[in-house]
DNA sequence: CCCGGTGGCTTACAAAGTAAGCTAGGTGTA
DNA sequence: TACACCTAGCTTACTTTGTAAGCCACCGGG
């Protein structure tokens, strides 16, 4: 007799999903095989029978995640097609604090390839050389990724959060301390209107002509 | 009696750097408290005479990191100094495969506020507004952070290697399949010479060319 | 009607963090 | 000198977690 009537089969795709709710919820931390299990009405181990092992789960959040980047259009110019990509993949982390955890431990996976070979496409057919595509996208994924990673282990959602935790840091210290992180929090941070998120559109702009103007001089640059 | 004849006391200094050096050698994941206590011919238990629990460690860990970073000099230029200070950070992140993950989970330690103190020092130094060092900051930050973190989950350490495992890869699907990747893969990859951080400095002439451009407009762009 | 396969369950063990309390050897003080 | 005490390291033991091994009930086909 089902432990819950009603319950649809288990598999490994509603494991996988489950173990994605689970992490957003409760953070990677608390994604334990027992927990999982007890989210789908299951015995711990009873989840073996549709993945090998905890690292199977953990790759599969990796394609889960990458299957949501939405990958470069060519209707628009490699620009804009960059700039889509690039804001939908910081979202997409966002919403996903264990993200960049569950990327980095995970190989060359086909999603990864994919999404991959789709960017450099998009680049080759708007006239980057192979060698300046490699470059762009080593440079744009770098500053994403980097970024989301930040932003992933900073412990507030909201704007007025962070004028408040900036408040609290610095009461911790005394402005001679740190007097140009001072400055900052006061002048910068702490205004009202202040919107951290901004800045990373800024960099990616700055990112973005400087790849226009190296695919004008037309070489690898250098 | 002592377990070793002449071992020196234990102390909080000494367990760490033991723990940097286990991580070094056999990773992160084979940092336990056991195998520490191990390599200092000790418990497990009486390490906690010495640090609260491996939190503190991993802490700890994220501090003799900082402490490696180069802080920026004035007597060069910012540009120059934030290039030595990025490529400083790199290597020693690279140095430290270890290094993104203790520093992605430890808050704003003394080390690390004073290594940003500093940065914003030379910035605001140099002409740099507020809120153009702000974007300064995020943006090299992440680029180096964010490279670093993709460099350490990469598995090998020289350019042969990586040609190597590029070819490994590439055996393992078809040209259909990703025909951009396995262009970039024979052409630039896999030829002699090729040397992948090579990339690393281009992103960030880059990206120190747009902040200059920026500083020159003289404003907080937008 | 039996039979094998499948999906979930129970049991059990090893690795790891760490709480609690023990003890020996050195130290300061009467 | 003797004694009380402090400290660093030790022992034991508990919890959490991943997972190996094997059990059993059910289900569809010969």
């Amino acid at each position: 007799m089902p432990t819950r009537a009603g319950r649809s089969p288990l598999s490994r795709d509603r494991v996988l999903r489950a173990a994605a709710a689970l992490a957003d919820r409760d953070g990677l931390a608390a994604l334990t095989m027992r927990k999982l299990g007890q989210e789908l009405g299951v015995e711990a181990m009873s989840l073996y029978k549709h993945v090998a092992n905890k690292d199977e789960v953990l790759d599969g959040l990796a394609e889960l995640l990458l299957a949501e980047f939405d990958p470069p259009t060519d209707d628009v110019g490699w620009r804009e097609a960059m700039r889509r990509h690039a804001v939908s993949a910081r979202a997409t982390l966002a919403r996903h604090p264990w993200g960049p955890v569950v990327l980095s431990r995970s190989g060359p996976s086909p999603a990864m390839l994919r999404n991959l070979d789709s960017v450099i496409g998009s680049l080759r057919r708007s006239g980057f050389s192979v060698e300046l595509a490699a470059h762009a996208i080593s440079l744009l994924d770098s500053y994403v990724y980097g970024w989301a990673v930040q932003e992933a282990s900073l412990p507030f959602d909201t704007p007025d959060e962070l004028a408040e935790l900036t408040g609290a840091i610095m009461e911790g210290f005394s402005a001679e301390e740190y007097p140009h992180l001072a400055e900052m929090g006061t002048e910068l941070i702490m205004r009202p209107g202040y919107d951290h998120g901004r800045q990373f559109e800024w960099g990616l702009e700055l990112v973005l002509d400087g790849l226009e103007r190296a695919l004008g001089e037309g070489g690898s640059g250098g």
